[in-house]
DNA sequence: CTAGTTGCAAAGAGTTTGCATGGCG
DNA sequence: CGCCATGCAAACTCTTTGCAACTAG
């Protein structure tokens, strides 16, 4: 249990998932993981920056900027969902995943008044979910 | 002229609208004023890092992350134009404003299928412009 | 004179990398 | 055995801050 190959990459993941409501700095996420006494061997910060890079390219995670310039990761996939639009609440952080309707809709509409191809995967638009409206 | 108060914030203005397609790290703003023979005081580092902020705040510039994970920054106002989306090319940097009625559409639309209410402000979708498909 | 801007250099954060260790196939 | 993941610590880069000089009003 002390030290599987890759069990520090499924812990980070695992934790990201438990909080998928927030966004973390990897200090945050270091920390909060050596902090969890359920967690055998949880990963150091160089294996974590190694990381981060990998889950942003695979859109596991998206990268936001805190309110003081921090650079924050937050967990955006988990079901085999592939292509849609994030919509990101600026106040209570949480990500909703648009229905696959309404990005075809949002694309086709830009797409045909601006000669623009939206890439779904990268998109993220911020606002105000109804819960904190 | 060589160091009226207030004259390096317009510089860097200046800079960037003059470079609008593209994003600048702060290091590549400075040395890219610096060689410039027309700009007689550029402004040093740390006055570009104290604007910045302040740039950011009042959305005339938006920050992106370059393909190495740097931190770029990119001027987006211009006009008058208050609330609108941005949609950025991936392949050759463009920034385009969208439309009001596009905007007005995609808000709408997004809003009643998701109960989301979009800030227009902070918002930049992601995608391939006419010219680089 | 007062308030606000600027540059420099030092301090402080954040990020990357080399090296040694250990697991898995 | 070879390859890759990992942790530690050192190296490095990026960002912020204190201070003194200076400008506009």
């Amino acid at each position: 249990m002390t030290g599987y190959k890759t069990e520090q990459k499924k812990e980070l993941i695992s934790f990201l998932r438990k909080n998928s409501h927030r966004a973390f700095t990897i200090d945050e996420m270091c920390q909060a993981m050596n902090d969890d006494p359920t967690l055998i061997s949880p990963p150091g910060k160089s294996t974590v920056y190694r990381l981060i890079p990998k889950l942003l390219e695979d859109n596991t995670i998206k990268q936001f900027s805190s309110s003081t310039n921090r650079r924050v990761y937050q967990i955006v996939a988990g079901e085999g969902c592939s292509s849609h639009i994030h919509l990101k609440c600026t106040k209570c952080g949480k990500i909703i995943h648009t229905t696959a309707e309404v990005t075809t809709t949002l694309c086709q509409s830009i797409a045909s008044s601006n000669d623009f191809c939206i890439n779904t995967g990268e998109t993220v638009l911020f606002g105000t979910c109804k819960d904190c409206l």
